[in-house]
DNA sequence: ATGCAAATGCGAACCATTCGCATCAGAGGA
DNA sequence: TCCTCTGATGCGAATGGTTCGCATTTGCAT
């Protein structure tokens, strides 16, 4: 994990002030082994005795989105409508999701990158990545179908 | 693409009764070759003087999906947040989206068969199946970039 | 310390989607 | 063919996630 003064330094390096709310939010964003939707970073916040509107946290996460210190998934988690964000690590990540429990575990190898080359040949088209979400059954979720 | 008849016996089949509305929504979206948003088929049928509300688009292609007669994709495509519906071919499925012009191609081949394999041995899943999304800019994109 | 632009709070507005309920129309049986 | 009954549709209102407007506050450069 890293030092909070570091994610002072990526946000000053990217334009944005340094508030306590942005801070926090990469910071909970961060520590999460899940993408979290908006709503949940909200409570987190109130958890931690952090006032904030729920609009500031959406315009957040709207602007380090921007700046690309965080993502945004495009998978509908769970069927519900919401969008759901992760800290940027910045390393390629795939994700595998239990259609049981719903749980997202980030996979880290990439079985790809050939495919792109030959895609970008074949298609005549600039390839600047993918995003692939792999769906199944955890182990605990196998156990509870028996 | 198929004939009308074929989509009465595929509602039927399913368990689904045969209206105007459901066999005109499964012609336009097997028609066409981009995923279509909810009111893009209502403006369709609009076009073919087929009168419908747009609460019954949604219904219809809620039912649909239900019967696995149509699938919904996952990719937030061009930043809006409509969910966009295609029509099930029933093949496998990746999408090739221009970042540029925002047109989405379907690519056949997937790479991801051997993969899916290690994956389940490796992490105890039981793997369903998998969403694939690939970005870059198409040719054409290419062009007006220079 | 001071001033300005950017960030925030609050509530209202927005927009895609869903729901409630009254009406209508397939599909099967008489 | 006609009846009936369940499922389908229309319409408008409600919902819920997200965005916006505007007044106020707060970083941060000078």
């Amino acid at each position: 994990m890293q030092k909070r003064t570091d994610h002072e330094a990526a946000l000053r390096r990217s334009g944005l002030k340094s508030t306590k709310h942005r801070t926090a939010i990469l910071d909970i964003l961060e520590q999460s082994d899940q993408p979290m939707a908006a709503e949940q970073v909200y409570l987190e916040l109130g958890d931690q005795k952090i006032g904030v509107s729920l609009s500031t946290v959406y315009r957040v996460l709207e602007s380090l989105l921007d700046k690309n210190l965080v993502t945004k998934l495009s998978m509908s988690i769970s069927g519900d409508n919401r969008a759901y964000f992760e800290y940027n690590r910045k390393s390629h990540r795939h994700y595998l999701v239990c259609l049981g429990c719903k749980k997202i575990k980030a996979i880290e190898h990439c079985p790809l990158k050939n495919y792109e080359e030959a895609l970008e040949r074949e298609m005549n088209y600039t390839i600047e990545g993918h995003k692939l979400d792999i769906y199944g059954y955890c182990p605990a979720c196998q156990e509870h179908e028996k």
